[in-house]
RNA sequence: UGGGGGAUCGUCUAACGGUAGGACCGCGGACUCUGACUCCGCUAGUCUAGGUUCGAAUCCUAGUCCCCCAGCCA
């Protein structure tokens, strides 16, 4: 094995790539990543954009960014312009090659006519019904249509006539003459042209027949003379029809179908028709709701693009049904931002400590390091005074054990600034705590004590008099089981506890963080400042928290 | 009981007849001005039964289990 040798790419669409390339049946490779305008993009869109874009990418070919818009009925600008953004979001460029199914609908109209003409294909005049039961079952065969022996002449004149508006929906249909006893469902004379009267997007009111996916999705590969059309498992049956028009028609080129598993992801729905649920009972706020897995709900939540596409290939690719532990998304998460995102101290759920050897009216400025895995991020001063904010959890009255944080009597760090002591748990009439008297040791300023002695926490805090107020939106999954829907509706598991809102004090300069800025919080996780009005921030992800863990 | 596909640590994934490896999770430990990060270590797998072979996750045979397909959706 020569050093030079590539690393081994390990999954087999690359391979398979690769070995076309290396033994010539391809000079460069073309792929594209077809959605349909529908919905907007997920994380299992990210899936199929790594694999198109990346391939194209590692082996200097191209990849196309098309529209399988076939059914006017479901598809909108808005997902169009989405689609688009999102796809520039994750980093990739289709360059000139934004294409639309319905840029070939003309082509494909002769293509059908083509297929008439070859007695290949004819007009149905059965409901939908009729054609669903004679198209038989899983294990039993179907019938022929008694309109399956028309002439090539009534097929062409129908056709026509079906085209120019004289049939109402559903009146007729254009069926593939193939095989209505196969073995495989699709090859039993599948329906490839509908009557639609409706507005299409972006060809209007020229149509009112639209092919199908069947009949738009092959012949499209090959009018771009697409060498690798790859595509989820579930259309694997899909391929002798695809490869059958391919060989029906004369098209330009001729693609290759390979089939790759889809993803999936514990505690997330990815399926369109669920998510779109979702939206429009307002069981979020909006596609681009941070709990949501579309990219825009991610991008919202403040997953760096070069993250996802990271968790995608560390998923990897192959043809076996699976589903990925989100907690291998948050790795990825964490991993990326530990060494990006610039760190800033917050107090999320805030309890007021009163330094009480500290001068009233007096404060400084402290030094603290922006980023430890990044030294160029330099350091920034934060304001220290009497008053502070520390996390209620930092403090307990009555520790167990294992608890290092504050508590009567004990002392601790609080970071960049001085060791500090409570003296004095102050409570309401509840009895709850509501303020703790602490003292602080001068001569432990910036961290360190002199004489060498260490605590064993070290907190983060916020100047009361300094702090800014701001709105943390706290979320937890969506779902409230690995498998949400495995019972039917997924609704029945939604997570009551998915979005949590406290009112946080932040270090000052955090009023400065510009929208779309994933941040650390110390000790809390990576926070991302929400587009809305006013001082908001999305968690992004926890960090890893070894003391949770052992509660 | 039709057609198509798939099965490797708990999870995801490599291996292309020649040492079953990596990542995530979990569990220890070291370090630490983030109980973070980092580092070190540990745990743990070829669906079953036969066969071929010097040698099988890989090839063969027979099973088992799982997924997809009966839209005028994609």
């Amino acid at each position: 094995m020569s050093e030079e040798a590539a690393a081994p790419v390990g999954n087999f669409l690359w391979s398979l790539v690769e070995s076309d390339l290396a033994e010539g049946r391809h000079k460069s490779v073309i792929t594209r990543f077809p959605p349909e305008p529908n919905g907007y993009l997920h994380i299992g869109h990210a899936k199929a954009i790594y694999i198109n874009f990346g391939i194209a990418k590692e082996f200097g070919g191209r990849c196309h960014l098309r529209f399988d818009d076939t059914n006017p009925v479901k598809e909108e600008q808005e997902y169009i312009d989405s689609i688009q953004a999102d796809v520039r979001w994750l980093g990739f460029d289709w360059g000139d090659h934004l294409y639309y199914a319905s840029d070939y609908f003309d082509t494909l109209y002769v293509w059908a006519e083509h297929l008439i003409e070859k007695g290949l294909a004819y007009v149905d005049d059965q409901t939908a019904d009729a054609i669903r039961i004679s198209r038989g079952t899983l294990t039993a065969p179907g019938t022929n249509s008694p309109f399956r022996a028309r002439s090539v002449e009534e097929n062409l004149d129908l056709f026509r006539r079906m085209r120019k508006g004289e049939f109402p929906n559903g009146a007729r249909v254009l069926r593939a003459k193939i095989d209505m006893t196969a073995g495989n469902i699709n090859l039993r004379d599948p329906v490839i042209y509908r009557i639609l009267h409706a507005h299409h997007q972006r060809t209007g009111d020229a149509w009112c027949i639209y092919p199908n996916y069947d009949f738009a999705h092959g012949q499209s590969d090959a009018i771009e003379h697409v060498t690798h059309s790859l595509c989820s498992l579930e259309f694997e049956d899909h391929k002798p029809l695809y490869e059958w028009l391919l060989a029906n028609l004369p098209v330009p080129a001729f693609p290759k179908q390979t089939e790759f598993a889809r993803l999936n992801i514990t505690y997330t729905i990815l399926s369109k028709r669920h998510l779109t649920q979702f939206v429009r009972d307002k069981h979020v706020k909006g596609w681009d709701d941070p709990r949501m897995p579309t990219l825009a709900g991610l991008r919202r939540r403040g997953v760096p693009p070069a993250a996802l596409l990271d968790f995608v290939k560390r998923a990897g690719i192959a043809r076996a049904n699976s589903v990925v532990d989100i907690a291998m998304f948050d790795a990825a998460v964490r991993e990326y931002l530990n060494k990006a995102a610039p760190r800033y101290m917050a107090v999320l759920r805030p309890l007021k400590i009163v330094i009480e050897n500290y001068p009233e009216g007096q404060g400084e400025e402290l030094e603290a390091v922006n980023n430890p895995e990044d030294p160029a991020a330099g350091t920034r001063k934060v304001p220290f005074s009497r008053e502070l904010y520390i996390e209620q959890d930092d403090f307990m009255e009555n520790p167990p054990k294992k608890f290092f944080r504050l508590s009567p009597g004990t002392e601790v760090r609080l970071r960049y600034a001085y060791f500090i002591t409570c003296r004095e748990a102050v409570k309401d009439a509840a009895g709850n705590v509501i303020e703790l008297r602490c003292t602080y040791d001068p001569a432990t300023k910036g961290g360190n004590a002199p004489d060498g002695r260490k605590v064993k926490a070290t907190m983060h805090w916020v100047s009361a008099a300094h702090a800014v107020k701001a709105e943390v939106r706290l979320y937890n999954p969506l779902f409230t089981r690995p498998d949400p829907g495995a019972d039917g509706d997924p609704v029945q598991d939604l997570n009551p506890n998915s979005l949590e809102i406290v009112e946080a004090k932040l270090e000052p300069e955090l009023a400065n963080a510009k929208v779309g800025e994933t941040v650390q919080f110390e000790r809390l996780g990576y926070f991302c400042r929400d587009s809305d009005a006013g001082l908001v921030f999305n968690r992004t992800v926890g960090l890893r928290d070894a003391y949770a863990k052992a509660q």
